[in-house]
DNA sequence: CCTTGACCTTCAAGCGACTCGAAGGTTTAA
DNA sequence: TTAAACCTTCGAGTCGCTTGAAGGTCAAGG
């Protein structure tokens, strides 16, 4: 009724690969599963929700600490909403951060790329590293 | 005349920590620099000078290899120019594509957490992982 | 029956770019 | 002279996995 999935299957359903699985398992964030005869690790229809769960957070970059925590809640039969909250909170606000910096980034890029357009590669004279750190002298 | 300062000196006009410095010459970014009587790493101007090259070049968030290549370049007296420019747009692309997958992430955390505002806390019936999940089913 | 190939197992090591800690040596100022 | 603030090396830890080696299992095809 109730089938079993191995890994490889489990994996696809969670669209993981089975390495990050185990090593979830292996960090404490996914329960151990139960095993076939042959010591294959068997994964029931709860477990493959669990770990859909686990690969959509980890979709959305929340920590691995954080996940495990969420996780260990679930198991405890405790509701792990306001940690969900807290993580989701936090993670925005790492993100818009990281978004911030890469902008900055992306638009001194877009500068040097167009200045290196126009400079004459007449090295050691001058030079794109020139543009990329006026203030350095080359040797 | 030309004054030599200590790790920490030139780690601090490069912005960088000392520990990074040393790491760079381990891993063969940097030259290994000349040394005091005692053992001290000695930094004269000219090697401030490529540290603070190299600190800029991470600072855009070229990675290590391609500022390993772009400094050893520059130490056999050949134009970085070319390197440099390729690695300018490698490095505009990727930015330009991480931060297309962190909009899409923050957006979807902005609509997460104005879910999780107006759901009650009535777990295992409602919670917040619903929202986060809405195909897991919760055990 | 045997082989082939696609799975699965464990364990160890590697990635990137560092940081941190331990255990010790040096230098400088009070 | 002694304390603080440096410096040295080395090894291990961080994060989130992946990759590889060496082997076991299982179903299909010849």
């Amino acid at each position: 009724m109730h089938q079993v999935l191995k890994i490889g299957e489990a994996a696809k359903k969670a669209g993981l690969a089975p390495s990050a699985i185990r090593y979830y398992e292996d960090s404490g964030v996914l329960p151990e599963p139960g095993r076939t005869d042959s010591g294959y690790r068997g994964y029931e229809e709860g477990d493959v929700d669990l770990i859909r769960f686990v690969a959509r957070l980890r979709a959305l970059e929340f920590p691995l600490s954080d996940v495990r925590e969420i996780v260990a809640l679930r198991r405890d039969g405790k509701a792990p909403c306001e940690k969900v909250r807290e993580t989701i909170s936090n993670e925005a606000a790492a993100i818009e951060s990281r978004i911030a910096d890469l902008q900055r980034l992306r638009q001194e890029l877009e500068i040097l790329e167009a200045e290196a357009r126009d400079l004459p590669d007449t090295w050691p004279t001058a030079c794109v590293c020139d543009v990329v750190d006026p203030a350095g002298k080359r040797g």
